[in-house]
This record gives structure tokens, sequence and C-alpha cells, in this order.
DNA sequence: TGTCGTACTACGACTGTCGGAGTAAATATA
DNA sequence: TATATTTACTCCGACAGTCGTAGTACGACA
């Protein structure tokens, strides 16, 4: 069965999750797990692509963090909100992706010129 | 306007090339114009993308190259065709595109929820 | 004479992703 | 009670596709 690889996926990272995070601040672990479940596991991010993500993306602006430090234990955890130029830049995601799939999409051949 | 990232295309170049040396053998040259033409504009492959994609191609043995000596003034072009395992890849790959595409549409949200 | 188009090659840098390892507490299972 | 799994991360180095820059060389056109 068909997977999805890394390169083909590569710069989508970024709007899966300020996609979640528009709805609501979240944290890693979660992110993952939605990702997961919203894909029926067809996608399934890995951890050190994600943190790395959510650091790239808070350098750039494009989210801030808050940290809870009252759970239980003592543990901390890091939220990520997004932030106006989140949204910008997701909405131009968004655009460029219009774009992409058109592109591609002139050189998806149909099974019958593949005969 | 909005502008495809490397990110973006990453991972499809391999199947841009292919799908224009399904129909005929060519070169670098004539599908770097191809791609251009046939997108309008919308995307140019690097020149050096496209030509370190034809190394990575032929060792993996998606594409053999075979070099036309007799061009004017004694200059030397080197075309590609396709092989079989190249077809196969191909048709791999639009399979994963399908796939991708549903998932990455999964994280489009509609201009509603953005405001 | 000089620029543009054709047709490449070489080299090094960049960046997102990934594999592997490590840490540590809470909860579920045996 | 002992062990495995889940939760929630961090750090490090490697990989690979893309890209910027530069260089080569011939022909056509102005």
């Amino acid at each position: 069965m068909a997977e999805i690889s890394s390169d083909v996926i590569r710069g989508y990272n970024d709007i899966f999750i300020l996609y979640l995070l528009l709805k609501n601040p979240s944290y890693g672990y979660e992110i993952s797990k939605q990702i997961r479940t919203l894909t029926e596991e067809k996608y399934i991010i890995k951890e050190t692509t994600l943190y790395s993500a959510f650091t790239r993306m808070e350098k750039n602006g494009f989210i801030e963090s808050f940290v809870d430090e009252d759970l239980a234990g003592g543990k901390k955890r890091t939220y990520y909100r997004i932030t106006q130029a989140g949204v910008e830049h997701y909405k131009a995601k968004r655009e460029e992706w219009v774009l992409t799939k058109e592109v591609i999409e002139k050189f998806i051949a149909d099974e019958g010129s593949l005969l």
C-alpha cells in the first residue's frame, strides 16, 4: 500500500500544526495524536519533526508558547498558540497549496496512457 | 501572488520528469522548457535540480541515458528514456499523490473558519 | 562585438526530516 | 507487586533534495 514519503509531505507539517492551533492552543503530544486520528493513521508525524517544527515556527513568530506548570506530579507541559502572523502564514500556504495542486495534476497521467 | 516553494514541490520533480519521458525520450533543456510551458510559468525547475534529478534517477534505474553525438558543431546532447522500473515508480508516486492530497486537504480550512 | 539561447557540469550550502538515545512520571496490565 | 505502556518531551548528528553561484562552449542574431 502507498505510503506518504517525507519528501512529499515536507512543507506541509507547518500547515497541519497551524490548522490544529487555529481551533485551540495545544501541545506536542496532543497535536501528534490529532494528526494521526484526523488522517486515520495515514500520516503519523515523527516526534522530532513535530518538536523541531514548533521551535522553528516560534522563531518565525507563527506561534507562541506558554507553560502549564500545574500538572500532576509537578510536571510541565508546553502549549502553543497561533499568532496573527501564523494565521497569515497559514492563509498563504493554503493559497500555495491550490496552485501546487494545479501544477502537480498536470503531470498525473491517467491509467490509459500508461499501458 | 502565491509562489510554489521548493519544500512543497520536493518529491514531485521526479514525477514531472518521468511524466514527460513517458511520451518521448528527451533531454534537460527540453524537459525544462516543457515544464515551464505546461505549467504556464507557474513552476520553473532550476537547472541544478533538474540535472541532479537525472543523475539520481539514472542511479535508481528509473531512466537510461544515451548520447546524440551528431549535433551541429560537434556538440553532444544527453537524452534520457524511461525504464520499466521508472514506469512503476511513476505509478507508485501517482498513487501516493492521491493519498497525500487526501491527507493535506483535511488540514485546509475554509475561509469562514479563519475570521 | 556583445548578448541571448542552448546544453550542460561542479561544488558547496541550506533546511526539514528522521533515527536513535535518553529522561521521567503516571497509568494500565499481568 | 512488577512490568509495560503512555505521556511529554530534549538533544544530537546524519541524510537528501534543492538551490545559488560559477564556469564552459558553441551558434545565431543585432
